[in-house]
RNA sequence: GGCGCUAUCGUCUAACGGUUAGGACAGAGCCCUCUCAAGGCUUAAAUACGAGUUCGAUUCUCGUUAGCGCUACCA
């Protein structure tokens, strides 16, 4: 049974790259008839809030996507303590007594390369036991096999066999002084539990994930198959963060800047992951059908953006091809929710009116307030009658086409002009020096050419001419 | 510092070891056009560097460089 789950942790708004991760997840599952479960990582008690828990479902909802199941760390607390002591007993874990400000002076800093706090991993389970009923403060650490187990190893679905020396894997914690599970612990108790099969998710766990597989081989549960995405970041390849950044890397910020929720999930698929075929502009179902590990790209993906222009031009450029795509009545039914926003009274059958006006001039949803202002004003500003085209100038061809009398209609003339051009651009084709047709033309000259080669050179050196066939025509 | 990951036009990306290194966005030009768009056509633009394997390397191997990640009682 295939099982995926996306698990944000609370601690701020819903980041643009985890929206990828969870539309990855959710195109994984839905495209291979799996589960989608939504997990609130909330271990971190002191950096959770309520803000940020609203705005990822806000951000969820957005998108559109939805999932079929729903849990959330805190109230499942009991069972990573209970597999703390599971991994306790088992005498895979150990209690660390080193008081907690003791590690910042001693740690990694000075010594470079920091694995464990010498003595403790040898205190006697008895002795470990009597310190902590007398109520002295400790960490569970992982105790990392370094002698029996020489490397730690798993394969991931996007960056392939992964191996690490036991020995570079420091002890991590799995509880903390106050008792609370780490991240590590609750994330690999609630995936067992959960029985994931496909953990999905950004590229900074790639080098967890050998952590992880301790503690699932710890907690006697196959490890699941680990698909790791490429960052996003910023244009100078620094990490996307709200603090540097501002609000263009949340996903709400999408939403009321008038991206369609289709278009910005095409515009965040389509980084770091290809369909190979060229295709840019995709529809949910098209994404579904084409979605696989194997079009995962595996170095990270610049997000454009700048301060005067805040969203990836592709990212627009892609909304405005969904606008173009969408249905009028729908488009009609969007723009109607944007312009009732800004404030403005319109009714269905003006707005279905003014929609085909502006379905090729709007980019995002709000641009609307802005190319059909007009319709919206009771009064006009003033304006100078001489740049108006008077009506009598124009003539209504038989086309149906309002044109001035001394152009031609586009419908008559066109054929003729455009054979006109296609016969000249065939002569530029033609006299286009083609390179390579002779074979003592063809690189390293004298070398053995097999036989689909030649074929393929052929192929090439015919194809200008190929082109000038292909030329599109205007009906 | 240690360990890991990555490297193709400005950006997103394509290319069984054999292509004139392809597409898209953004840029430039032309066409269409009452305007602005939309659309059509054209154009400029890349295999980080250095070795090796091979008849032949963007592709495989090694090194250098650069970037990113992990190295917390954050996630």
């Amino acid at each position: 049974m295939l099982r995926l789950r996306f698990a944000p942790s609370p601690t701020g708004f819903l980041h643009i790259g985890s929206a990828r991760t969870f539309i990855f997840n959710w195109l994984y599952a839905r495209r291979n008839g799996g589960t989608m479960i939504l997990r609130i990582d909330d271990t971190d008690i002191e950096r959770n809030t309520q803000q940020s828990l609203d705005s990822i479902f806000e951000g969820l909802h957005w998108l559109g996507l939805g999932w079929d199941e729903q849990y959330r760390q805190s109230d499942r607390l009991a069972l990573h303590k209970a597999a703390a002591e599971t991994i306790l007993a088992k005498g895979l874990a150990y209690r660390d007594f080193t008081p907690a400000m003791a590690e910042r002076e001693s740690g990694s800093a000075a010594s470079g390369g920091w694995l464990f706090h010498p003595g403790q991993r040898e205190i006697p389970l008895e002795e470990s036991n009597r310190r902590a009923a007398a109520g002295e403060k400790f960490v569970v650490r992982f105790k990392v096999p370094r002698e029996a187990v020489q490397t730690v190893g798993f394969r991931d679905a996007v960056y392939g066999d992964q191996e690490k020396l036991a020995a570079d894997i420091e002890d991590f914690a799995l509880l903390r002084s106050d008792g609370t599970p780490t991240y590590h612990l609750a994330s690999c108790a609630d995936d067992a539990d959960l029985h994931i099969s496909h953990i999905v998710r950004g590229q900074d766990h790639l080098t967890n994930t050998f952590k992880h597989v301790l503690i699932f081989q710890a907690l006697d549960a196959t490890p699941p198959t680990f698909a790791h995405l490429p960052l996003l970041v910023a244009p100078d390849g620094g990490k996307l963060s709200k603090r540097k950044h501002g609000p263009v890397v949340s996903v709400t910020t999408y939403r009321d800047a008038g991206f369609l929720p289709q278009a910005f999930i095409n515009f965040l698929c389509l980084l770091g992951w290809s369909p190979k075929d060229d295709r840019e502009q995709m529809s949910q179902a098209e994404l579904t059908a084409a979605f696989s590990f194997e079009g995962i790209n595996r170095s990270n993906a610049v997000v454009n953006f700048t301060e005067a222009d805040p969203f990836d031009p592709k990212a627009v450029w892609l909304n405005s091809q969904h606008i173009h795509s969408l249905p009028l009545p729908d488009l009609a039914a969007e723009l109607l929710r944007v312009v009732r926003a800004a404030g403005i009274a319109v009714d269905e059958a003006t707005m279905l009116l003014i929609t085909p006006l502006v379905r090729e001039r709007i980019r995002l949803l709000h641009d609307v307030l802005q190319v059909a202002d007009f319709f919206f004003a009771s009064d006009l500003p003033p304006y100078d009658p001489a740049e108006l085209i008077p009506k009598k100038a124009m003539r209504l061809w038989p086309c149906g086409h309002w044109k001035r009398p001394w152009r031609p209609c586009p419908s008559i003339f066109p054929t003729i002009r455009w054979k006109a051009a296609s016969v000249q651009r065939q002569r530029a084709w033609a006299s286009k020096p083609v390179r390579c047709l002779s074979p003592s033309a063809w690189p390293s000259a004298g070398a053995r050419l097999r036989p689909r080669c030649s074929v393929r050179w052929r192929f090439w050196a015919a194809r200008p001419r190929c082109a000038a066939l292909h030329m599109p025509s205007k009906n």
